[in-house]
RNA sequence: GGUCUGGUAGUUCAGUUGGUUAGAAUACAUGCCUGUCACGCAUGGGGUCGCGGGUUCGAGUCCCGUCCAGACCGCCA
């Protein structure tokens, strides 16, 4: 009787009733149907609402909420004492009969009935919790994950592990459906220094070696290929040593897939197929063929590699427009840049001097930003009218395509810092102006992204995806001449300014991945130390391949409308990366340290 | 590593230019209540104002330090 859908006939209840059975049917199961029958449910004392001569109880579970009735003439004695002392989330079982409500509750499923109880059995008594277990709870953040367990009773925490559960099985079976195994890989592999920080775990039985946690499977879902196993994938944790935020936690899980014998093309078409296939099957939503851009553009057009293109706003460049018409400001920066803002002429000075403000502070760091009305009568008003005419203004309006009513947004100085303040702009003004529709889903595919980015602090070339990522082959000569002009055949899936998935075609040469290890300042003793055993299975046969993996945590919390991972984890870490109920992580004894050689001061034991 | 915001009853919060006994809501306890479902009414208990130091006749309030939490920047191939 798991599946709410099937209940059982008289015959069972009455099997179940001699079998003593802890329940017959859930909490969210009893209507009108059942009416007359008698039942045994069992769950959590939601509320107790006594009012002297009936005591009503909402009795909850997974599924639901149904009233049970306490009545000093229709209830024993006993029973009906010790229903009035039942307290908040106390666990118990009754038996009783489904009847027809006096006063309905059309907000309720169960709204219809309630069962009139004749046994009543305290399975376990329960503390008064910190919180109130409601869908509105008076519990912050930190009270709810220190009693997570608590928290998982709260209809809008379960439901997002459902929701979640369903993302995952939709996945699962279109994947399995496709041709794709799953297939675990090892947890306790090898620290590289690529990349994230990594998660080490001290080796008892090899003094002084570290296993690490993987912060992806990598080269093992490469081996697979190489393995010949041809399609594979994998719903797998990975663990990356590096700060939080709202949408990082140190463990996190992806949905990892792996392929052979196919081109880009041939992956961004099967993983744009589960993406429509998850967004029709998870919202009901069905998507047109996604967009692509270049990675070059999304930074010139929106200054970041993940644009929300569900509203406009693209930059404009200014350069030829703005300088050299005496406004210093302009005239000494590398990049004038802006963008028209709908509607937004009418802004106060008071809202615009904000809006100033508020890219001036030190996460932003603009100097200054410089405005234009465009008024509706045809006429501009802006913060630099001393230095440009009315047909310069209008030039820079038509340029950024700016209509009558809306407001232009200049920011100017070097290329990148200037595009990274202008997008946190855009994105500001989105939520500020509520452009960002929720119900809405815009995915859109960020190709062509250059194989390296050269680090300052270092000085040398970094991976900008991993390592292992194919450079597109007609820039195979540049990378000899000018590596850091590139591309790579790497693309990100985009959904609604997020980044939930990024993959590449992945080097299958022993040659040409040496080289890559080389351009990325190993030494050949350092490649073979580090992946000795992937350049090793180059050569015996590897086919090309390449995948794609999708960050899952995201992907179910966007698609659920909440910005926060966290809501969708069940036990997740907080700020600081401590788990605040199990209070992890701690320290160990001496024993421990010294048995995985990490404590060298402790007596030798005896 | 940095910036910002917060820490007062079990919980969520208010607390004025520094000034009498630190409040509200909710939760909890007790009693009343003939159909409740955010039940209602009455009464009651409940505080190391995160911690340490300083200024002052006097500090929840001002200053310094520190701890904790959250958001963000750096970081996250």
């Amino acid at each position: 009787f798991q599946n709410p859908e099937v209940q059982p006939s008289g015959f069972f209840i009455f099997v179940q009733h001699l079998l003593n059975m802890y329940r017959t049917h859930d909490c969210g199961a009893l209507s009108l149907e059942q009416l007359n029958q008698t039942v045994t449910l069992a769950g959590w004392v939601q509320k107790n609402r006594n009012k002297g001569f009936i005591v009503w109880i909402d009795l909850r579970d997974r599924y639901g909420i149904t009233q049970l009735v306490f009545d000093e003439n229709r209830t024993p004695k006993e029973v009906f004492e010790t229903a009035q002392g039942l307290g908040r989330e106390f666990v118990i079982q009754v038996i009783g009969t489904v009847i027809e409500r006096e006063s309905k509750n059309p907000n309720m499923a169960t709204g219809a009935i309630e069962v009139l109880v004749e046994e009543l059995r305290v399975l376990n008594t329960a503390k008064t919790p910190p919180f109130t277990i409601e869908d509105q709870t008076d519990g912050g953040e930190e009270l709810r994950m220190q009693y997570r367990y608590l928290d998982l009773r709260r209809a809008p925490v379960k439901e997002n592990l459902l929701f979640r559960h369903q993302v995952s099985m939709a996945v699962r079976n279109y994947l399995s459906k496709a041709g794709f195994i799953d297939v675990e890989t090892p947890y306790l592999i090898k620290s590289t220094p690529e990349g994230a920080r990594d998660f080490v775990v001290p080796s008892r039985m090899n003094e002084g070696q570290f296993y690490a946690l993987p912060q992806s499977p990598q080269t093992f879902k490469q081996l697979l290929m190489v393995g010949g196993l041809d399609k594979y994938f994998q719903i797998v944790k990975c663990f990356r040593d590096e700060d939080l935020r709202a949408d990082r936690q140190p463990e996190f899980t992806q949905i990892d897939c792996e392929m052979t014998f196919v081109d880009q093309e041939a992956i961004l078409s099967q993983f744009e197929g589960l993406t429509r296939h998850l967004l029709k099957e998870i919202k009901g939503i069905e998507v047109a063929k996604f967009p692509r851009m270049p990675y070059e553009e999304a930074i010139k057009t929106y200054g970041n590699d993940k644009p929300d293109i569900r509203f406009g706003m693209k930059f404009k460049e200014l350069n030829t427009l703005a300088q050299g018409k005496g406004f210093g400001v302009f005239d000494s920066q590398e990049l004038v840049v802006g963008i028209a803002v709908p509607g937004a002429a009418e802004m106060s000075r008071k809202e615009i001097d904000a809006l100033i403000d508020w890219v001036k502070r030190p996460q932003i760091g603009a100097k200054g930003l410089v405005y234009v009305k465009c008024n509706a009568d045809g006429s501009f008003k802006s913060s630099v009218d001393k230095f440009f005419t009315h047909d310069d203004l209008a030039a820079w309006a038509k340029h950024s395509k700016a209509q009558a009513g809306d407001l232009i947004l200049i920011l100017s100085g070097e290329v990148k810092a200037t595009r990274t303040q202008l997008s946190a702009l855009r994105m500001e003004l989105a939520e500020r102006l509520g452009l960002r529709n929720p119900k809405e889903f815009a995915p859109l595919w960020v190709t062509d992204f250059p194989l390296l980015e050269w680090d300052e602090e270092s000085e040398r070339y970094h991976a900008m995806h991993h390592p292992f990522t194919a450079p597109k082959p007609e820039h195979l000569e540049l990378l000899k001449t000018d590596p850091g002009a590139v591309k790579a055949n790497a693309y990100d899936l985009v959904l609604n300014g997020n980044e939930i998935g990024g993959g590449s075609i992945r080097v299958h040469d022993q040659q040409l991945q040496s080289q890559m290890f080389d351009l990325l300042g190993f030494t050949k003793e350092e490649a073979q130390a580090q992946f000795g055993f992937l350049m090793d299975a180059f050569q015996y046969g590897a086919p090309p391949h390449g995948g794609i993996a999708f960050g899952l945590d995201r992907l179910v919390a966007i698609l659920g409308g909440e910005e926060t991972i966290r809501d969708f984890i069940a036990f997740p870490k907080n700020n600081a990366g401590r788990d605040v109920m199990i209070d992890a992580p701690a320290p160990i004894n001496d024993e421990q340290l010294n048995e995985l050689y990490l404590k060298s001061t402790a007596p030798p034991k005896e």
